[in-house]
DNA sequence: GGCATGACTCCCA
DNA sequence: CTGGGAGCCATGC
């Protein structure tokens, strides 16, 4: 067993540059389906500190999540420049949605 | 142990 | 489409 916040780590890092996850999947990935807020949280405090691509990470609409102008700028400019189009500040889930070939069970 | 936090999600008006 | 409300739970102080 490893703690939920490196099952997420190592979920975020798993996925391929050009592909997206939404936080509920992620939680659902680490075994632990409603803890999608703990995933922002993760990426809230973490994401800078262990040079994660949060960029890869949006909510369950496909829209980028994140608040602040800024690194919200930054995050559509990554994903559009790894291919990824966004129509609306909307991504399509059905083409960019990534499913990692692993799942963490339940713990 | 208690309490606040959080870049979420789901459901309904 | 927007907005509000409830549920959710790991983490840190």
């Amino acid at each position: 067993m490893q703690p939920f916040t490196e099952q997420v780590i190592k979920i975020i890092l798993s996925i391929p540059a050009g592909r997206v996850m939404s936080y509920g999947q992620i939680a659902r990935c680490a075994g632990n389906p409603r803890a999608a807020r703990q995933v922002a949280r993760v990426l809230h405090s973490l994401s800078e500190k262990h040079s994660l691509p949060w960029h890869r990470v949006v909510n369950a609409k496909g829209e980028i999540a994140i608040k602040e102008e800024n690194s919200k700028k930054t995050q559509h400019t990554l994903l559009e420049a790894e291919g990824v189009t966004i129509i609306n500040d909307r991504i399509s889930l059905k083409e960019y949605h990534y499913s990692p070939a692993f799942i963490f069970e339940e713990y």
